[in-house]
DNA sequence: GTCTATAGTTCGATAGAC
DNA sequence: GTCTATCGAACTATAGAC
């Protein structure tokens, strides 16, 4: 009976080394990729016994899929009860549906109360990466979310055909994306006009910049050349 | 002497060597991440002896850095050439600017004969990374022509403030790079009406897209909060 | 559940012959 | 420039005592 592939133990006694190997893991994945990242160091860092990590999550691969399914969960969970909120009464706007979308991605990157910020930069970074292990993660964790998000952008603008509106999404994904992990480029090409850390200009900034994109493309030819 | 830290060896005998070296290492790094790929498997690719890695390249950083450099010169040669040009005569349409400038970085990722598909996986995926490495060669390779095209983009749209602007900027190339890396996910959520190895589409819609967003953010307050 | 100990690999880097 | 040989360290994972 192995606690990893099983419900929470009973009396939830040893939560607390389980969730801090998992923080811990997460910052070691964003700061040194898959690769560079020892699970010794994870141990260390999360201070307990190198074997413990292997007891909860059994190896390196698996340790990595919870890092993102706990993350994964919450974002979701958020973005599907905004959904079903803005659809409650009637047909909301591009702008607002937008934002209900990228800000539950933006906060939790800029949330560094909550260890936020080393998820941010971790699925930053492999959002694009296109190895085994990352497409497989991504297809899990985030298609449904997804799917559902396509959707909905497809009633509020019935005029975008789905191919549009799947570029669309994933161009403002990638948008949200770029802000969530604070490499601190933006402030060093505009000399301190822009700041990393302000959770309220990146939001307006990234819906207002992804809005009128989707709109965009709506007049633009979105398919499959013959 | 150092052959790594200077120019080319006079016949060029070894170039193949060089090249291969380069060539096995961009593979690997972009399939593996940098910590987990490895000069030992890098060397076997390229059918060079290990110890050839350490003599031309002297470790795995700066055979990192070689990797980088070897195709951000291309890019940014070609953008540079671009830039020239189109302000030879006047000035040119947002449109005609930011196709000259994500135009280069698109193709060379699509440009599997010369294995820029790799390149564009790695660019991809460390473009967002936060990690101190990552950040040290986005900056070396791509901050100089990043200023220079934030100007541009000024030159032809002077109602967008300076904060706009390189937020703008880096929207696009976020924009960009996601059709880079060509992870399959855009057909597999279209269910097969989108085609990621599309250039001609992917780059007319990556413009399409970040000329309206770019145009958005003029009607927006970009600025830190106070 | 927690720990020690260790098997079995693989790694980056260098020394030194040719 | 090219190669062999190797050092020293780090790694994942497991076995087994408590």
């Amino acid at each position: 009976m192995l606690p990893g592939t099983q419900e929470q133990e009973a009396a939830g006694r040893n939560k607390g080394s389980r969730a801090a190997i998992l923080d811990a893991a997460e910052r070691a994945f964003a700061e040194l990729g898959y690769g560079g990242a020892s699970i010794r160091a994870i141990a260390r860092d999360a201070k307990v016994n190198q074997a413990m990590v292997h007891y909860y999550y059994q190896n390196k691969d698996q340790l990595f899929s919870a890092v993102i399914e706990r993350r994964a969960g919450e974002i979701n969970a958020r973005r599907d009860a905004a959904l079903d909120q803005l659809f409650q009464n009637g047909t909301p706007t591009l702008e607002t549906l937008v934002e209900a979308l990228l800000r539950p991605t933006i906060e939790i990157g800029h949330d560094d109360t909550r260890g936020g910020a080393a998820y941010a930069r971790l699925i930053a970074s492999f959002n694009n990466a296109a190895d085994e292990r990352s497409c497989r993660v991504t297809a899990e964790n985030y298609d449904p979310i997804a799917l559902r998000s396509i959707d909905a952008i497809r009633r509020v603008l019935p005029d975008l055909d789905r191919a549009a509106t799947v570029r669309g999404y994933l161009f403002a994904i990638s948008v949200a994306l770029s802000v969530m992990a604070k490499t601190g480029r933006a402030t060093r090409l505009s000399d301190g006009l822009l700041d990393d850390f302000d959770t309220e200009e990146t939001v307006a900034s990234a819906v207002a910049f992804a809005c009128a994109g989707i709109r965009a493309l709506a007049k633009t030819k979105v398919n499959k050349s013959p």
